[in-house]
DNA sequence: TTGAAAGCGCTAACAA
DNA sequence: TTGTTAGCGCTTTCAA
């Protein structure tokens, strides 16, 4: 067992209750005691137990970080980057306690932690933060746009990033652009494909329904969406340029554009979302719409963390902007 | 406030202690009372609050999940596999807690964990190891060998996969055979390389120092790297095949290869390593070694769970077998 | 400036 | 079968 404030306080020959101030930095203790206090404390290698600490602080010293998913249905780099902006911010203070919500929530004791972090992903997450809000959980929801009274909500412009990516395309003479999009329950396809739509609409372009597809947003997935794009064009149009809703998409796309031989950009364009790693290393290079993800969960993070010491939020609803990054895959 | 088994006592008109028998499914409570306790309990939604049992059993109901680093000198692949394993195995029983050993460990209080399983990249690690060993800690090292009295250690053959992938290439008449490996600080990265000049002693083929560089584990690393080889040799001979010690690195010297001309896998073949998502989509398909990441974090997160129940662990030292893949990469 | 007592919510040990 | 008491390690409150 490691040492407590009473093996400290009978070696120092004072209370348990003078160790604890001079442990916490009470000014109410001389000099001397604190001091005599803490070399026994390092000496001790104590460490103060949190548990105890917590039961009567009520504090927890944890918060939760909650995905909808942490299988491959989350791209890897998405929840890196999300794990890593919440981990600079929060790790310091906070021990930093990973859920997801698919294997359901029977084991997540909300009242283990002082806060939670959820990256949401899909509408049906609406429920947890429903429960958790009813529970007076401190709460933060990031990369997925939630309204509700006063809650903290940091996103990105996912609507304006993929209508940006569009237009692009459509004012550098694409006709027919296709949409691999992600699954339709995930927030992020919905709000990328109403950028497309909107891009076309604003273009009087009329929206073919046959050119979107779901790619699932993986590599996989966009490869068999751009197949059968291919392939149910093949006596009709091919089109002539692709979004795809994120970067893995497009790099499955590209191969399958690769295999029936059509060139990238003369003859068919591409354009991801997100700009992950892949993106400046596929050939041709590939365009995208940059996400701050990262920036995104410090912000969420930052937010928590001020909700959870009462102070004040200057922006309780954020919205990062994303931007265009044009490469080789398009013309 | 949540309720409290005292609430709860207080409505059925038992003791305290009632309640805590009842809920815990002790047989000394009569049925009549258990059922009227579950359903008080039920009804005010209670949570039992764990930092209390905790101080009582000293049990913390969390387990520390450590990675050397969680930026992004951790492949995102990779971390995901690992987290995802162990959630699977722990999350029902444990909250996992996120750590990295990058930032320093003055924040890591081991004793607000049960047990630790560390996915361990780097000799450095040792420190931490024997830090937690010494404190008593449960500990499972995952990924990394190492040998310590009775440390439960899972890891992949390494040595035996790039071995494999070395072999194969001389065997179908490759000759110059270069290696793009990660830091040399990474641990996977020495016993690939050991892998890689065992082969090639094997079978009488020099080890050229010039064909062996430095890719960082990274896309960008990999494709500087190649850029390297391919420049350096251009008047000597450019290799006919590169062994990459990651597939993000492999990833980043097709890209450099493409540049330059050169055909995969008619005058350049090229083989990865952990059969991550990508390889089936690049162009040529990557071959690579397989790593049963994922399998290995499972059998790291059951051992440690035997070890926190004090049940018999039956291999505490397990090595996966790794799997040579191949692909189009090669001819 | 320091100490004694009480209690956070829970379980172990013993008594009834 | 149920209840009482004590105590896990800590902080708050009040007294000295």
């Amino acid at each position: 067992m490691s040492a407590t404030i009473k093996d400290i306080a009978k070696i120092a020959g004072v209370s348990h209750m003078t160790v604890s101030r001079a442990l916490n930095g009470s000014d109410t203790v001389t000099n001397e005691t604190r001091d005599k206090v803490l070399k026994i404390a390092a000496e001790l290698n104590y460490r103060p137990n949190l548990q105890a600490r917590s039961l009567v602080m009520n504090r927890k010293y944890s918060i939760g970080v909650v995905f909808s998913t942490l299988s491959s249905a989350t791209a890897p780099s998405f929840m890196q980057a999300c794990l890593n902006g919440i981990y600079q911010t929060l790790a310091k203070d906070y021990n930093l306690v990973v859920k997801d919500l698919e294997r359901g929530l029977e084991h997540f004791n909300l009242s283990r932690v002082d806060g939670v972090i959820f990256v949401s992903q899909q509408e049906s997450d609406d429920s947890f933060i429903d429960f958790a809000l009813a529970q007076g959980t401190k709460l933060v929801v990031i990369n997925r746009r939630v309204e509700r009274e006063s809650l903290i909500n940091v996103t990105a412009d996912e609507i304006g990033g993929a209508a940006s990516a569009v237009r692009f395309l459509i004012e550098h003479n694409y006709q027919r652009i296709a949409l691999i999009n992600g699954p339709a329950k995930i927030q992020s396809s919905i709000d990328r494909q109403q950028g497309y739509q909107q891009a076309l609409l604003d273009n009087n372009i009329s929206i073919v329904a046959d050119l979107i597809k779901d790619g699932k947003f993986s590599i996989q997935g966009g490869y068999d969406a751009m197949k059968v794009i291919l392939h149910e064009s093949r006596d009709g149009q091919v089109p002539d340029a692709v979004f795809c809703s994120n970067d893995e998409m497009a790099f499955g796309a590209l191969k399958a554009i690769n295999e029936v031989g059509l060139k990238v950009p003369s003859e068919i364009a591409i354009i991801g979302f997100n700009d992950s790693d892949i993106c400046q290393f596929t050939s041709p290079a590939l365009s995208t719409v940059k996400k701050p993800i990262e920036e995104m969960a410090r912000f969420g993070a930052e937010a928590l963390f001020a909700l959870i010491n009462q102070e004040v939020i200057d922006n309780p609803v954020q919205q990062l902007a994303t931007e265009l990054v044009i490469r080789a895959s398009v013309r």
